[in-house]
DNA sequence: ATCGTAGAATCGTTCAACAATCCAACGATC
DNA sequence: GATCGTTGGATTGTTGAACGATTCTACGAT
């Protein structure tokens, strides 16, 4: 029966609203649409060949994801982050995923993989010289981490802040620079967790948190 | 100027699928519409005076905030939480709050206000046997605690876990039993952090919610 | 240069329509 | 008698047009 229980998710229909806001989702990630563009309604529903009302509800549904932000009357946007926004996302942040380290010797084997895995990963595309692939396998390990937790709600607001996170990183034309520090520092971590060193983990964690935090709200600022 | 800005909020209006998403999740968490009821978009828009399509928009806010779930071609329904959605719920406390709860020494006078208040509120309407508004404080707290982050989206996703709670205390018809039982709880928390002692108030906050989890879990599945 | 105003553009909301889907009742079949 | 198609009826999904309300822009007055 599990084969069918997998099929099963194949077959929810999305709705052409979700479909659409799938579709802008990677748009704005991707940078096509950048941050602080106005999305009019007309021309984005006559481009996707969509209802100005389904598009509106696709509108909605990334609003709430805070990767558009609603003005009334005046239209939706791109999120353009502030340096307030990046301080509050790695607030969350350090709660979120500091909290989810410590259960590090009570959860599964599985979930102590997914955090290995993807550093593994980031290490090997790092010595590619692929920044990009290596960028995504670091959301991969933090994504690891809050799993620990074992909350579907707490990973998927999760998933939330670090989209977010990302249009900060375009904005702030945060490329490869900062990347390269992460690796090892990520490393770094799982060597100490697999040392059973849970609070040194936590400790390495908050500093990485720190650094980037610094690093991202500076160029924000400085834009 | 600090009283212009006041107004700016009020300033704001609303949308309409906003004011009736409002009015909507108000009737939800009261009871009013009961966990499981399916909501008719003709008979809903009907009688508030809204159009199928402003409903629609308001009932994809009210989804997002778990409060409702839509089923495609189906309708929209109140949610109803199982007990697997509860211990998913508690999962995402306890990293979220324990982690809070850690950042005491390190937060504003305001901040830790704003956790022992609600505290005495409750023990003050405890003793009037005012288990309702004694149930509030004790949201208040918890609200409280989750600040210390001082992270307006983890304030936020928060307050949609304890609403998505209060419908499975309704499903529960979890009454006053459980809530005479967590005000000492509460006090004594507030007591070790007091005195500093943070680690033994996040053992007893775990402490707390294993009770609570375990109590609610077992009532649902009871059904 | 600042201010106010008219007109254009866009949003907010409603309404009506139709296709797609689901549901409940009814027989048909074994 | 229980299971299985089938058939309408009801509800959702989506569209398109319409119109008042709001915002923006450009122009001219002070």
């Amino acid at each position: 029966m599990s084969t069918l229980a997998q099929g099963k998710a194949g077959l929810e229909r999305a709705s052409t609203a979700q479909k659409v806001a799938d579709m802008l989702r990677e748009r704005v990630l991707d940078g096509e649409l950048a941050p602080g563009l106005r999305l009019s309604e007309e021309a984005i529903g006559g481009a996707l060949g969509v209802s100005r009302n389904t598009l509106r509800e696709a509108f909605r549904l990334l609003t709430r994801d805070r990767l558009l932000v609603h003005e009334h009357s005046r239209g939706v946007f791109v999120r353009r982050p502030t340096g307030d926004d990046v301080r509050d996302l790695y607030a969350a942040r350090r709660v979120i995923e500091c909290g989810a380290l410590r259960l590090w010797n009570g959860v599964t084997d599985a979930q102590r993989e997914a955090v290995r895995a993807p550093v593994r990963q980031a290490v090997a595309r790092a010595e590619k010289n692929d920044w990009t692939k290596a960028g995504s396998a670091n959301i991969q390990f933090h994504r690891g981490i809050v799993g620990l937790a074992g909350s579907t709600r707490l990973s998927d607001e999760s998933d939330r802040l670090f989209a977010e996170l990302m249009l900060a990183f375009r904005v702030a034309q945060e490329i490869n620079d900062f990347y390269q520090t992460y690796v090892p520092w990520n490393r770094r971590i799982v060597e100490l967790l697999n040392n059973s060193e849970i609070d040194e983990a936590v400790d390495q964690l908050n500093e990485y948190f720190d650094a980037a935090e610094e690093d991202l709200v500076q160029r924000l600022e400085a834009n």
